[in-house]
RNA sequence: GCCCCCAUCGUCUAGCGGCCUAGGACGCCGCCCUUUCAAGGCGGAAGCACGGGUUCGAAUCCCGUUGGGGGCACCA
């Protein structure tokens, strides 16, 4: 970077909940804009106001802020370019797309969708590349006056300048899109709202976005960003698409994965570090053998270029080991204090002292934050069952054994475990 | 159907022409430590998809095959 100040951004479709392949975008975005000093603005997609929620919102906001990736812009924060949800920027998509008719760059497109259809089938059927096939775009003044009349639906459609297009992808390399290949597409819909490839080009250019980190299922919307933004007169940003993140088939991500929700591994008691430092590695390395770096070691080793751009599949079975490394080097009183909460939802309700001294004996053997309860349940209540092995071992006892033992440990002085382990030794 | 992306141990990866008899990590197996369970230490099995080139030399470069994945909406 020659000294221009880096800006990124996440731009999510609040339309459910953060699954661990966006935030793993969102965590590289984050990680390259701050190790570069920069900036990183959220924005909301949700120009199809049909399925955004409040909650879903609220709820991204409130997985990053737990992960720690924090923002200098967004709908929360404000900022010098607010509004950040397209929801509410619907007028200043409507302007540029007004000055892209005016130019000539896009046009009206009185096509219905059953015309549409209709022509993409026989495309296809022919072998040529899909996507629309131009019909409008050279209407005459009569043939326009003639459909307005008729009072037919019109939409703007964009004119994508007919010649090869080539990505200069981060990771990816160069990418080349053939002429012929990029057709024709909408930016305004026959209501009047724009659809989101007008409103990301037209963001991202008033926003100032240098780089732009995101799944590569968008790989192919690039050129059409860009298309855009040149046509309004504006730069282009750097494009980085990063892999989809598989699941253990292999598979995309998905919900037939079960809950890879960020909220899901909270509640499964995984700790934040852990899913950070979990997720940089997926699809990136440092470059040595490190394997635990800390927010801030990712931050100063982070660089987009070292990002695989290959595929790579969740493996829970690491990130629950590095999970395990993090509660283990946690201090006392902060393991303690995470710890609570999933103590008092098991109904229990620890002494805070007792728990603060418990977290030695339990601390190496936690996996998750979920298995604290079963692990100090005997502690905080009389309640207790003994499990399968206590039962047999109870069971092959001498008679009188436990009242024994009993006696001979309140007897024992000091508390330590020597004193303790002789007592019981001198029992058998 | 058209276009694009991807291909090193089961998984995440190092490797960007000779340092590779392919390194690390998770998981797995064994041993040590340990009156439980872990944690920790030590050791082990396990991989360059296939076929052609290029080169004195290829995991690394090129082409093809195969196999995955993505895009092709008035979704994002």
């Amino acid at each position: 970077m020659t000294g221009e100040l880096v800006r990124c951004r996440f731009a999510p479709a609040p339309s459910g909940s953060l699954h661990v392949g966006n935030v793993r975008s969102a965590l590289f975005s984050w990680l390259f804009a701050r190790h570069h000093g920069g900036e990183f603005i959220v924005r909301f997609e949700d120009t199809d106001a049909s399925r955004v929620t409040e909650e879903a919102v609220a709820g991204v906001l409130e997985d990053l802020r737990w992960l720690g990736i924090d923002h200098d812009e967004g709908p929360d924060v404000g900022g010098p370019h607010a509004p950040y949800r397209q929801s509410q920027r619907l007028d200043v998509y409507r302007t540029y797309a007004e000055e892209l008719l005016a130019r000539g760059d896009a046009y009206r497109c009185y096509c219905t969708p059953e015309e549409l259809d209709e022509r993409r089938k026989a495309a296809a059927a022919a072998h040529e590349p899909p996507g629309y096939d131009g019909h409008c775009r050279g209407l005459t003044e009569e043939q326009i006056e003639i459909h307005e009349r008729e009072g037919r639906d019109s939409v703007v459609r964009f004119r994508m300048p007919d010649r090869e297009w080539v990505v200069d992808d981060v990771v990816k390399g160069e990418v080349r899109f053939e002429a012929g290949q990029l057709r024709d597409f909408v930016l305004v819909r026959s209501d009047g709202t724009a659809l989101f490839l007008l409103a990301v080009a037209v963001d991202d250019m008033l926003m100032g976005i240098t780089h732009v980190v995101r799944g590569d299922d968008l790989l192919a919307s690039a050129p059409r960003n860009a298309a855009v933004i040149e046509a309004l007169g504006g730069t282009p940003p750097r494009y980085a698409h990063v892999p989809q993140v598989l699941g253990p088939d292999r598979q995309p991500l998905s919900k037939r994965h079960g809950s890879t929700s960020v909220e899901s591994f909270r509640e499964q008691g995984f700790l934040p570090e852990a899913m950070v430092n979990y997720l940089a590695l997926l699809g990136w390395s440092p470059g040595d053998d490190r394997e635990v770096l800390s927010r801030e070691e990712l931050v100063e080793a982070f660089d987009l270029e070292r990002v695989s751009s290959n595929p790579a599949a969740f493996d829970t079975e690491k990130l629950t080991w590095l999970n395990n490394r993090y509660i283990q080097s946690l201090d006392d009183d902060d393991l303690a204090a995470r710890c609570l909460h999933f103590m008092t939802e098991e109904g229990l309700m620890p002494d805070p002292a007792t728990l603060l001294a418990a977290m030695p004996i339990v601390k190496e053997r936690m996996k998750t934050l979920t298995e604290a309860p079963a692990l100090l349940r005997f502690l905080f209540t009389d309640d207790l069952e003994p499990n399968e092995k206590a039962v047999a071992l109870i069971a092959k006892a001498p008679d009188g054994y436990l009242a024994r033992a009993a006696d001979a440990l309140a007897a024992t002085q000091p508390w330590i475990a020597a004193a303790i382990t002789a007592s019981l030794d001198a029992l058998a």
